[in-house]
DNA sequence: GTTGCAAACGATAACGATTCTCAATATAGA
DNA sequence: TCTATATTGAGAATCGTTATCGTTTGCAAC
């Protein structure tokens, strides 16, 4: 249940974190802006403060349920942490994004790290490029 | 001459994209802010509007002579475009900013955007850990 | 070397994303 | 149920960045 994951995670369980955790186990798109979270919610006739989206979301992140990441797009996105660790591929095209893992990149991340003197701690990897959806190709005009 | 690469570049000659261009070759550090080149320069007794060191930075990277990264530390930050390409691994602790190259990973990107359908056109890749230097283990306290 | 005019400049207003403030309200434990 | 404390929502404030606009400059034709 949600609210036994808000309280393992060592938070008050309220109406807003609920609502806004629960959005982001079934929304369709796993990566969000707090914009449109906030905008999903509202359509849903669940009205909460954007503050508070952003409050909950930056909760969210320092107890580990969510991460976020800065897309070149410009605005910060989250989403759950759920399943393993995963990279990302963003069509500059259509904003498809799309996730990845790859073992041989993972582990020169930590051979490069080590050789240069540094104890590794996180990475950021997104590939950028031109989708080959149907829809994407559609309105290439 | 600066000047000459700003011509190339199709851009006029002026006073401050001269001295901004000058900072970038010159400053020990290739990776900086806007408002690090702003400050940097008005130290230096060139006092050059904000938005100027934007506009020039923006008309720099359109041109090709300068690229921007976005790592996690929020700001924008730029550097000349002169040399191979590179990644960077960014100390969490004091901010050093290393550069590498890795032809496994490069090759690999490649080959991930292909198998998943994308036309690569981009990537950004930073490693976040702490580094070894005297300095930054000095102030760990 | 002047002149003319588009391009660029600087100051500052505006902007979008995010965070802060604070009075009102809800949670969780006694 | 009662109380202490955490959380909320509305809106102000902040931060980095971009747009506006009157003034200045680069530069090419004279
Ligand atoms: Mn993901
Ligand atoms: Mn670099
Ligand atoms: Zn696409
Ligand atoms: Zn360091």
């Amino acid at each position: 249940m949600d609210s036994d994951e808000l309280r393992n995670a060592g938070l008050k369980v309220t109406t807003p974190r609920l609502k806004i955790l629960t959005l982001l186990e079934n929304a369709t798109e796993r990566h969000m802006t707090a914009e449109t979270i906030y905008r999903l919610l509202a359509e849903g006739g669940e009205v909460i403060g954007l503050a508070t989206v952003y409050r909950a979301l930056a909760q969210f992140e320092a107890a580990g349920l969510i991460t976020r990441h800065h897309f070149d797009s410009g605005q910060t996105v989250y989403e759950l942490e759920r399943g393993p660790h995963h990279d990302h591929i963003v069509c500059i095209r259509c904003g498809r994004v799309e996730e990845f893992y790859d073992k041989v990149i993972e582990e020169r991340q930590r051979e490069i790290a080590a050789s240069l003197g540094y104890k590794l701690s996180d990475h950021a990897l997104t590939l950028y490029g031109e989708c080959n959806s149907p829809d994407c190709l559609a309105g290439k005009g």
